[in-house]
DNA sequence: TTTTCACTTTAGAATAATTATAAACTAGAA
DNA sequence: TTCTAGTTTATAATTATTCTAAAGTGAAAA
C-alpha cells in the first residue's frame, strides 16, 4: 500500500493523517500479509522502528480509530490483552497458546453444515470459528 | 447435585472442601442448566445468597482452581472481564452483546463439513464456534 | 499567507480486572 | 489434641486500558 493510499484511507475515513496516524497506518497496512497485533506488541514494533516514539495513548486512540472505520478488527482471544487484525474480511483463527498467536483461516476453508437458528428475535450476525492448537 | 456429591467433587480433585468452597461449589453446581457468570457478577450473587461475604481474592482463587480441575471452562468473549461456564463438555455459544449474555450450543447442533489442517507440526485441539447475535 | 479552531497528541492520573503478599486461620493426618 | 500444609483474607501491587486537560497541528477561511 502506497502512502497516497494509506492517505486516502485516511481521509475517507474521516481521519486527519496526522504523522503519527500516518506511521501507524504504514506499518499497519504496508504489508503483504496479514497481521495480529496487541496494542503492547504494537507499541514495541513501533518503538523499533521510528526515531521517535508515539504516546502509548495515541497508539490505543489511532487502533480504536481504525477499526471503528472498519481498517481493524478485533478478534476474541481468552485472556487479558487485545487482538486486532489487519484482515477485516469474513474469516477464521487459528490459536496457537504456546507463542500466544494467532493465525488467519480463509472464510471458504470452513464449511458449516449445520448450524442452530437464533434464540428469541435476536439473528446471527456473525460466526467465528475459533481453532485452538496444540503440539 | 447434592451436598455429599459437592464434596466428593472437591475431594477428587484435591481441593479442601472449606465453607467457602463449598459455598460456591453448591451455588454453581446445584442448577439445572449450565450457567455462565465473570468473577463480578458471582460475587454480587454470593454476596445476594449468603450470609456472611466471601473475600473476592478466594472467589478468584477457588473458580480458578475449580477451572484447573476441569469443573468450568473459561469462555472466550471479547472484552475485559473473563466469563466462566458451567458446562465443560464440547460444546458453542451464542453471544447477546447487547445483555453481555452466554448462551450455550450444544455440539451436536454444529455440525462442521470442512476445515483446514493445522500448521507446522501442531495439532488441533479443539473448535470453538462463537455466533455474535444481532436484533 | 496568516489566522483560527476543531481535531489530535501527549504525559500522567484514574479506573478496572486480576494477581501477589503475608499474616491469620483451619482441615485433616498423626 | 497437636501440628502442618493448605486456605482465606485484607490489602497492596500489577496490568491493560481509558480519562483529563494542556499543548500542538491540519486545513479551511480570511
Amino acid at each position: 500500500m502506497k502512502k497516497i493510499d494509506i492517505l486516502k484511507k485516511l481521509r475517507s475515513s474521516r481521519l486527519r493523517p496526522t504523522k503519527q496516524r500516518v506511521e501507524i497506518a504504514k506499518f499497519l497496512f504496508e504489508r503483504e500479509k496479514t497481521f495480529h497485533f496487541t496494542v503492547e506488541s504494537l507499541n514495541k514494533l513501533l518503538i523499533k522502528k521510528l526515531a521517535s516514539k508515539i504516546a502509548l495513548a495515541t497508539i490505543y486512540n489511532t487502533v480504536h480509530a481504525f477499526k471503528t472505520a472498519g481498517h481493524l478488527s478485533e478478534v476474541e482471544v481468552r485472556g487479558n490483552k487485545t487482538y486486532f487484525d489487519t484482515n477485516v474480511s469474513n474469516h477464521h483463527h487459528f490459536y496457537d497458546s504456546e507463542n500466544a498467536e494467532l493465525i488467519d483461516i480463509d472464510a471458504n476453508d470452513i464449511v458449516i453444515q449445520k448450524i442452530p437458528k437464533a434464540p428469541n428475535g435476536k439473528k446471527i450476525k456473525n460466526v467465528e470459528v475459533f481453532i485452538n492448537l496444540k503440539n
